[in-house]
DNA sequence: TCTGGGGTCCTAGGACCC
DNA sequence: TCTGGGGTCCTAGGACCC
């Protein structure tokens, strides 16, 4: 019998938050949510007063007043949830991690050598609340959507197990919005079909399966494709072209950068633009060859930009996407090879200096303004 | 003092090819 | 002197997730 545990942090980032600082225990405390930013991780405290992550900071200070933000710290988090991983690949060779807070562990087979999972699930969430001390709940069962959705029905500081056979007992009176995928616009159509419950959903011939497939067997889901990207909500709105150049030149740049560190070329360009109205558009082209060079992605960055802005509306957000990246050598690409072995020299050198003496150092023409 | 930033996946029309 | 048709790529938009 196919065995997943699916580890849920509880509010993750607030968490490691009051690990490191136990004053904030017990208090209504949101990490993020300064000036135009969302909230990104909100205690239970800050829960009741309808706090939500990804809510708009006005709007969390206005209902939370009395509430505590605190910056977010990417990088603490991310060490803190190795620390996490680590320990759940002590149980299992089969680790999946889902985000930086969100993990399935595969414990399917490990009953003779640990017990029954729900025994190893206890002592999974135990260990990360006495070795790290983290909040976190767990969902066991014998599909890994059924553990996450069992995992996320009980938290915070939950285990809940449903035992083989039990699956559509426990799935049918939930709510369809439980099932990963099924968002708010999604619930709003199933709701105008008289689709509210899990069972009703199923009893669909047609969306049923479309939505919630527990035949499927874990993992066979389509290889993803990987994208690079970065975007940023401009402090003033921009009217000015050479000024959004600027700012697209840096977003450009730090793409790049992360493209080379993963030793990924790019076949795909996409610029995003988002309008002070909030209207978003985005405009893309495929390269004749895949790149990784700044210059060759501003190049198309720069043309998208240019060719489709809207003159004089002032623009809030721009955005710079790579897709299709390939990290297959550039063997493929033989009449230029010489030229571009030389160009990855160059850029390594500019990457190196960037490492030591900070992101300004080394900038294109366009020049950065971030 | 309006609504982040990192992503993946899906749909759908048109081009293009055999 | 009515509309083939299937496969694949390109592009834009949008839903959704954390």
């Amino acid at each position: 019998m196919p065995f997943y545990l699916h580890i849920d942090m509880d509010s993750f980032y607030v968490s490691v938050e009051r690990v490191l600082d136990p004053s904030l225990a017990g208090k209504p405390v949101m990490v993020g949510g300064a000036g135009r930013g969302v909230v990104t991780s909100a205690s239970y405290e800050a829960r009741q007063y309808g706090v939500r992550s990804a809510m708009p900071g006005f709007q969390a200070r206005r209902l939370c007043p009395d509430g505590i933000f605190v910056p977010g710290r990417l990088g603490v988090y991310s060490e803190f949830s190795r620390k996490v991983f680590d320990l759940l690949r002590s149980f299992s060779p089969d680790v999946r991690a889902f985000s930086i807070d969100e993990g399935l562990v595969n414990l399917t087979g490990t009953e003779r050598l640990m017990g029954h999972p729900v025994r190893t699930a206890h002592e999974i969430i135990g260990r990360i609340g006495s070795e790290l001390g983290l909040p976190s709940s767990g969902g066991v069962a014998t599909h890994p959507t059924l553990a996450k959705i069992a995992a996320t029905a009980v938290k915070p500081r939950g285990l809940l197990y449903v035992p083989p056979g039990s699956e559509e007992r426990f799935l049918g009176p939930l709510d369809v919005s439980v099932i990963p995928g099924i968002g708010p616009k999604t619930h709003r159509g199933l709701a105008d079909r008289g689709i509210a419950t899990v069972a009703q959903l199923l009893a669909h011939p047609r969306l049923g399966p479309r939505y919630l497939n527990l035949d499927r067997p874990a993992g066979s889901g389509r290889a993803h494709e990987h994208s690079v990207g970065s975007e940023t909500t401009l402090a003033q709105p921009l009217t000015d072209p050479a000024a959004m150049e600027r700012v697209l030149g840096g977003l450009v740049e730090d793409v790049a950068v992360r493209l080379r560190r993963r030793k990924g070329r790019t076949r795909r360009v996409t610029v995003k633009i988002r309008y002070s109205d909030f209207k978003t558009i985005t405009r893309s082209r495929t390269l004749k060859a895949p790149t990784c060079f700044d210059v060759d992605i501003f190049k198309v960055a720069r043309e998208l930009l240019s060719t489709n802005l809207a003159p004089g509306r002032p623009v809030r957000l721009l955005g710079v996407s790579t897709s299709g990246i390939t990290t297959e050598g550039w063997q493929d690409s033989i009449f230029d090879y010489r030229e571009r072995a030389s160009m990855d020299q160059l850029y390594e050198g500019i990457d190196r200096l960037r490492r030591k003496y900070g992101e300004g150092t080394v900038s294109l023409g366009a020049g950065k303004s971030r």
